[in-house]
DNA sequence: GTATCGACCTGATTA
DNA sequence: CTAATCAGGTCGATA
């Protein structure tokens, strides 16, 4: 898999790089926006279903995703994983991440219904999973509104390889959610999932999300979902 | 409750019998009968509802039915049976046979709905439950279509009390599966609910019912169903 | 009492 | 056709 990330500049908006090296070049940006200048991978995307922001309180991760990105050993499978994730403003999203053998599927449950209410999602909004490759990956989640840029139209399409879709990212990223992945055995442990939270506050709403993370961005284009025929 | 047993006879209509001699006197009917020839006491039948039959997937069986003759014991109370019944066929069905403590009531959830769908049943058809005593109680269920016999008029009454119809029942029984029963303490055993398969391939269609298993009966009145009934 | 969560289930759809 | 997937449900336990 081709190593092509997306990194958020300072005062500048998302643009993208190929190469780990835009990570150090960004390294002089000050602390606050760290957790903002790495290059996040993007792993999938999904529209969400009604039951995914209704009262299901689950969302149901494709399986090919899943399993590709969050892959559960024996262990896990029982009981699953807690997995962490940051988003925009570099809170902490904490997810139960596990199997149903039941429906052979994979599913966020405890934590879910309350990213949902927090980000207001609806049908049709699409969640997005981006991880930063590293010393234990690190995981981050955004979402952006349904008609924001390729909208509900192409959504259908962007679920067969989202993944792909942000290689062609234009520089003005509509993304808002980014998170901290943290596999953890599970259970408690409040404070393992440490990320850097990112001490900036400016707030703008961009594509019908909420922005808080920075001196961000004149957003021009967005992605174009259905222009990416590869897939990771 | 007196044990009256109905027993059906080779070549002729299902018959009451008291005694569990008449199981005895019958023993000599050739392999592929036997299934048909024990005696099966009924235990009740219940008028199906709407929501038996749709989308529910469940079948409400009345308490003082299940009480008596499905008794769930504490274990069994936290994940319910799995039992085991065999139709007019021979074809094994195995329901999930559990508590509903929020609505104080006993269910058939997993299973049901593929037998509905089966035997097409509709809201007002009747599903009747036997047994044939022995080493490990042998369960069987039935099915007769409204207005067959005894009809939706008297279906309100027997949802009452349904197993004393089956002892005013006429000679003539327009039931038409039974089933073997098998308490299992749950999950997979294939093989455990282990029923005599009848290996006769006799076919007839007796009360709206394709039966296979045997040398059978001068069905005299049977159930007056749509001709086309269903299929095996 | 209400909301959430975990486990289970099923039918429609599709590969 | 079968098999796999998953959207949309259930109940019961927990908080």
């Amino acid at each position: 898999m081709p190593a092509n990330h997306f990194v958020y500049q300072t005062q500048q908006a998302w643009i993208w790089d190929t190469t780990m090296e835009s990570y150090h070049r960004h390294q002089n940006l000050h602390l606050g926006e760290e957790i903002m200048n790495c290059e996040k991978e993007p792993m999938f995307e999904k529209p969400l279903t009604p039951s995914d922001v209704g009262k299901l309180n689950r969302l149901v991760i494709p399986k090919q995703y899943a399993e590709k990105y969050f892959p559960l050993d024996a262990e896990a499978g029982e009981k699953g994983l807690l997995l962490s994730f940051e988003d925009e403003n570099g809170k902490l999203w904490r997810f139960r991440y596990s199997y149903w053998t039941s429906s052979q599927s994979y599913v966020l449950t405890k934590g879910w219904s309350r990213f949902v209410k927090e980000k207001q999602l609806d049908a049709g909004d699409i969640v997005i999973f981006l991880r930063r490759r590293g010393n234990g990956d690190r995981l981050f989640v955004g979402c952006r509104r349904r008609g924001s840029g390729q909208d509900s139209i192409t959504a259908a399409s962007a679920a067969q390889s989202p993944a792909m879709q942000w290689n062609h990212q234009s520089p003005s990223m509509p993304s808002s959610s980014y998170l901290y992945l943290n596999s953890i055995p599970e259970e408690e442990q409040s404070s393992e999932a440490t990320v850097a939270s990112t001490g900036n506050s400016k707030k703008l709403r961009l594509f019908g999300v909420n922005l808080e993370c920075g001196h961000l961005i004149s957003g021009s284009q967005v992605m174009n979902r259905n222009a990416s025929g590869h897939h990771l």
